[in-house]
DNA sequence: TCTTATTAGTAAGTATGCTTACTATTAATA
DNA sequence: TATTAATAGTAAGCATACTTACTAATAAGA
């Protein structure tokens, strides 16, 4: 098999690209956010309050990854960790106001460049490569 | 559109799925070898001798990643710098005996663990993804 | 040929991502 | 209930990956 047919490399040329529209993106917004950080914050705004683990869990990072995200996130005063009375081990996640400003923004944004990650593709070819990599990770 | 079905979630979900599978078949069979170092020393089999520039080039990655995976390849034995007389910016790297063995030994798993990655789909349904994958990142 | 631009590699800094190991706490079970 | 197992988070360590800035050397152009 020739290397520029390994699923393997073109999977990671796919991800490469996929990080490239996302930071130029932001950049061209003037956002200083990653794909990771804008990940996490769409996950805790969705379910309100959320402890560490819960959120590496729903968007598939381990929590070590998750930790370090956080911790820069709340220096930014994007979140805030607080504990949680019900079990003493876990911290409980919110979004501050600046947070949820901050994701407001920009969402729009992210769900624009999706397209632009698949722009070699049209229309039904998207929606098959979409189908396609849902069914790998599956 | 929903988190799930963005490609830009869907492909890092797969860039990790890949890596995964890769790190696991390279512990299977007691090779400690990243896929970075891996797709370098293919590169440089394949051309005999490189510099630097031209693997990053050839595989895609900026030069400052390819002059730490280099570093610790030479660090442990598998490649070699030498200066190049035509070009004194430049490094020569070429493999080692060890490291030509090394790649001789992980190569057939590596194409073995390629069909791993992407399990979850049938032949046609593989052949669809490689073929819209190359179409995305061309 | 002199100057300017480009290129090769390194350095420093930031942010992932992962592993293993550890502490504190909670859950499970004999 | 006493012990064991599991879980949440952190810490440390390693290897990407990227950016910008820098040095040394080469190429291009006036």
């Amino acid at each position: 098999m020739s290397y520029y047919e390994m699923p393997g490399h073109l999977i990671r040329r796919l991800s490469q690209q996929s990080n490239q529209v996302f930071q130029d993106e932001m950049k061209r917004i003037g956002a200083d956010v990653t794909s990771v950080q804008f990940a996490s914050m769409q996950a805790i705004e969705l379910h309100g309050e959320m402890e560490q683990s819960q959120i590496a869990q729903s968007i598939h990072y381990d929590k070590a990854t998750i930790g370090g995200v956080i911790d820069r996130l709340e220096k930014r005063g994007w979140v805030e960790r607080k504990a949680n009375p019900k079990d003493r081990r876990a911290k409980l996640v919110t979004l501050t106001r600046e947070g949820r400003k901050a994701l407001e923004e920009i969402t729009p944004v992210v769900n624009a460049l999706q397209d632009q990650v698949v722009a070699n593709l049209n229309d039904d070819e998207r929606a098959m490569f979409i189908q396609l990599a849902r069914k790998v990770v599956s």
